[in-house]
DNA sequence: TTATATTTTGAATTTCGGTGTAAATACTAA
DNA sequence: TTAGTATTTACACCGAAATTCAAAATATAA
């Protein structure tokens, strides 16, 4: 990649990481390309130069976020370590990443609707995909007699949802870190999992 | 209240239940008046005979899904059931109304930030209210020495995270019907509140 | 330095949708 | 039946925001 080519990825970035935070504050609709543009000291019309349409813009947050979501969760599923923990960990490093890159992954996760059918399918697939690595370690877990048999599907519903929820209240001033947070939740969600014992 | 009124009464009724239905499948802003009127087999000005701008109708949306919310809480706190039980019933309930009247409390749910200030204050405050009244179950049970010390605070966004984003994955046609789901979940969510026996 | 390619600008264009309104129509009560 | 009120219509207005584009500015390479 040329030393030109380089910079207009960055610079791309950056387009799209302003983009995900003005989407996540203020919704697709009101975040105008007039706001991104100025947020990045930039005309409105220069922005053009480097997307194509806003509606892509909203696409590239989604797929951004998708991405680091599946990235992240392989990682672990590569380990060796017992799918108990894999699980667990695996829910945690995703309230990390919805924690920690709070606008680009609000934006995937509240954003949906505003996707143009074509868009939409591409990162339903992959949210499709990222969900059933969680529901296959539930559903081991179940074989291997560490779980107790329930329908994988609906916990891993729970999981998702409980999780996903998060930017809706979370605060950077709350009472609780974000690891005191994803400690709680990995514990409170995997819990209903196992045998009483 | 007279003929005219109530006939009136019941036509803004419909208005925001079509609004809510539309508002919910294609967001806020991409379903216009135009489309609402259409449904009704009205003209987009006579919708404004009926509500004073789009907004309100938002509003009205979040208001009437908030009141039901409330109202049946209530019912429950009411009774003589034990604590636990109301827990659950609580649960359930919530369950119900976010899959029984899906486009009403998806719009209560999903387009927060789609309200103006002012709205969404009054909106807001009716949720922590709601939300409160779960939080004080939590809290009687753990003085009780029925559940374990947890932040109640966190368990009740679990508990809401993971009901809350059913409508992102519910479909008529699923394999579990409304009251196994509601089943399942009610049992998930609390499950872990109590202490290992 | 100069010529060429890249990047940025700012204005112009276009489209769309919420809202206002005056006139037309339908309804109700007397 | 009719006067008066409630309801609906059709249309125009207006602003906002996405997108386009030709020209200007800037950077790069020869």
């Amino acid at each position: 990649m040329s030393f030109r080519e380089e910079r207009a990825a960055e610079r791309k970035m950056n387009i799209i990481k302003v983009a995900a935070k003005l989407f996540s504050e203020k919704g697709y609709h009101d975040a105008t390309l007039e706001d991104i543009a100025r947020n990045l000291k930039y005309t409105k019309g220069s922005i053009y130069y480097y997307i194509n349409s806003k509606q892509e813009l909203l696409f590239q947050c989604h797929e951004l976020a998708m991405d680091m979501l599946i990235n992240r969760m392989e990682e672990i599923l590569a380990t060796d370590w017992p799918l108990e923990v894999k699980l667990r960990e695996g829910i945690k490093a995703h309230i990390e990443m919805v924690v920690g890159e709070m606008s680009l992954v609000t934006v995937a996760l509240g954003q949906e609707f505003e996707l143009e059918e074509d868009y939409r399918q591409i990162i339903v697939a992959k949210r499709d995909r990222y969900e059933r690595y969680f529901r296959r370690l539930v559903d081991e877990g179940i074989e291997k007699g560490i779980f107790r048999p329930v329908p994988s599907k609906m916990a891993v519903f729970i999981i998702m949802g409980a999780i996903n929820w998060i930017p809706r209240w979370y605060s950077e001033k709350g009472s609780m870190s974000k690891e005191e947070i994803a400690e709680f939740f990995s514990d409170y969600l995997v819990r209903p999992l196992f045998k009483k014992d």
